[in-house]
DNA sequence: GTAATAGTGTCTTTAAGACATTATGGA
DNA sequence: TCCATAATGTCTTAAAGACACTATTAC
């Protein structure tokens, strides 16, 4: 016969942003056990009239303080390890959002506080490298690759701007994600190459703060896809 | 306070193969309801010292028969829709499967029977094609999308196929995973020319039926990823 | 002016698309 | 010998890589 045992299922959520110039992912501080003090991705369980993504949704507003949340959301994968929760069987469905810079978090009612953490000052593996509750350093470190990779043949890196933006500006949402910047040249042939990308406005932004010409504004286009895709340099 | 209601965890399998040709998927018939004498993915719950992974590969060993599975398993999504199971709350940690053809399979445990279905069969609009239980539909066309997708920048595809294996045998994997033949001449370059996707025996199988030259016998190589991917025509 | 950044142009290289051609073996 | 199929070769086209160059603005 076959049994059902209970689980908690639970979502957690590593939501990206670009911070000066950096990749920077949103951690909350846990205060009560286990792991009180150590930094953790934001999440929460989820309820008996709700799916895992309506989850998401729900804590992203709550951790964020950001009622209407304008940027992406997808699922990332399960985590379901049977000791990765010293106190119970829980089941984590991770997942990915993306937001172009969020004003500073307002601490959620479970955590003692929430911040932006560059993703490069978390998995170094220096003495200041903060050790993650749970397994999420493995989610990171998973979360990071896949939005690395959607960079690649999605059109996902507008989902880190603000619109209008510049194409320097995206460029830079790529220089972030990817480590290091794309060919100038090249990075604009691809992304005005490719059809419903971007579409352009008549308008300019400001002069960057060092002098410069003022660079066209664009919104984002219709299309999801770069195909064939953008390569990592 | 938080709340942690109990759920169910399960898993569920696409396990994909080539069968004359074409790509095949294995079904179950369910024998007690709810959507008894429906067809449906094989799965099962997850047992309390297991994860997902765990509970998949045990279940795909129960379901097909096979002690020693060789192929490839991968979790593919959750799903978790309130209302998906009508018994209870079931949050199911759906799982992809490649093998090359196996026997027809031994029914398990819990099902009626099963059988290998031809996938066109199963996705038409018809009146003979069957109803799949659950939200299995929606989960046969993620794993579908998820295969076709793998094809183009891993070297998956011959986990489809029994070592050792002609370059004819592999063309015929994408030839019935994307519905239409590679170039000949273009996919023996892209895979030849792709190093550590294929490693050349000395050997040549059996002559086709119809006469022909006999084919040089490959094994799989070392490469997981095909950089830059093969394109689906 | 100079420095910094926005934007354009071009030559080279890589790899795919679209074939034609040759080679092998059974009926 | 004819047919099916394995294997190779080649010309064209698409797109990226690697730059050099021009244009605009703050200081």
């Amino acid at each position: 016969m076959t049994t059902h045992p209970p689980f908690a299922v639970a979502v957690d959520l590593a939501v990206f942003t670009i911070r000066d110039g950096a990749l920077a992912v949103l951690l909350v501080e846990r205060g009560d056990p286990p792991y009180a003090g150590s930094w953790a991705l934001p999440g929460g369980f989820v309820e008996p009239d709700e799916d895992a993504e309506q989850a998401a949704w729900r804590e992203l507003a709550e951790e964020t303080g950001v009622e209407r949340f304008g940027g992406h959301l997808e699922q990332l994968r399960t985590y379901s390890a049977p000791d990765r929760d010293p106190r119970m069987r829980v089941v984590s469905v991770a997942h990915v959002a993306l937001a172009p810079d969020l004003p500073d978090p307002i601490a959620g009612t479970d955590a003692a506080s929430a911040r932006w953490w560059a993703v490069d000052d978390l998995l170094g593996d220096g003495p200041d490298t903060p050790t993650l509750a749970f397994d999420h350093r493995t989610i990171l470190i998973d979360a990071l690759e896949r939005v690395r990779a959607k960079l690649e043949y999605t059109t996902l890196a507008t989902e880190f701007v603000a619109e209008p933006f510049t194409l320097p500006e995206l460029r830079r949402v790529y220089t972030a994600v990817w480590g290091t910047p794309p060919d100038l040249g090249n990075f604009r042939r691809k992304v005005l190459g490719t059809e419903g990308f971007v579409v352009p406005t008549d308008a300019r932004g400001e002069a960057s703060g060092s002098g410069g010409p003022r660079a066209l504004l664009y919104r984002r286009g219709p299309a999801s896809l770069i195909q064939p895709p953008m390569v990592r340099g």
